[in-house]
DNA sequence: ATCAATCAGTTCTTTTTTAGAACTGTCAAC
DNA sequence: GTTGACAGTTCTAAAAAAGAACTGATTGAT
């Protein structure tokens, strides 16, 4: 399989992980979720290359998760921020900080804490079922085609 | 910066990405949510070489995310599965399909739905405030250090 | 008894990607 | 007019992945 032909697989897992499914990618859109927008800034706090860290950016801008906004001209310099598209990315963060906050943090503890607006507590995300409400585990979930699937389920 | 300094960040990003975040990964996760469970099966259905396939089951097993299950002797031979760590991953390749079914599908649909046993409907994940139960988004939430931060926050 | 097939890998060479460092160009401030 | 900040680009060397063939244990068919 080519990387190439991955976004065109009838696989929504597929689909997405052909456009974040990178280490570097995923680096990035945390820090764009920590409100970093800089080159500079991502390319020091990641330890990226700079080779590497351009091509990423712009496979970013190309798919519509990050868009380009000037901050000045002459020279002309540009912020990288969270589109919507980019935005909707945030459960699948979340998800990652706190798998890695569950089974990853070490006896001092979680590294970061997240502070939910609306009231006000420290929380951590929890997936519900959007029709019941309810919590959702592994277990409680069957799968079956949709109307995008082309053959087989798997 | 190495990958195997990943796992040592102050960062639950970062260590969790340091178990997930490569492609072939995700889609073997993907599909042994979708109750794949041995070599073959994974290598015909992904079209992943030989050799990366088995370095990363090697490295899901060594990670607790998939353990090894003797399903014969003479020859030996294993089917992997998920651990309850493993299954812990639910959330996030939740999260990477919805995304995808709401930004990647085409004009056909999603490939796949998803049904929750304990209400019999057809769902989306929702991400909710484990303190208030209200759906959370980017804009909700604020970060903050924790005890297990060394340093910066980002 | 021999032959082909199944399954789970391992081993090789070639190609692609990444790391690491240095370089370019535009401007502002001193 | 020199230095420094910023956002890249361009090299070469090292690492990883692709692609294909091979191994080895066993079962079932001829």
């Amino acid at each position: 399989m080519k990387w190439d032909t991955l976004a065109d697989e009838p696989c929504s897992v597929a689909r997405t992980v052909s456009v974040i499914g990178d280490r570097w990618t995923l680096l990035i859109l945390r820090d764009c979720f920590l409100r970093v927008r800089r080159f500079e800034a991502f390319q020091t706090g990641l330890g990226i290359t700079r080779h590497l860290l351009a091509h990423r950016l712009k496979k970013l801008v190309a798919a519509g998760v990050l868009r380009k906004i000037a901050y000045q001209q002459r020279p002309a310099r540009y912020e990288y921020v969270l589109t919507d598209r980019g935005l909707d990315l945030h459960p699948i963060v979340m998800g990652i900080v706190h798998w890695g906050d569950i089974h990853m943090a070490g006896d001092s503890g979680r590294p970061r804490l997240h502070r939910h607006k609306g009231c006000g507590g420290l929380f951590d995300p929890v997936m519900v079922c959007s029709a019941c409400g309810e919590a959702v585990t592994a277990r409680d979930v069957t799968v079956e085609p949709g109307p995008g699937a082309l053959g087989a389920l798997v």
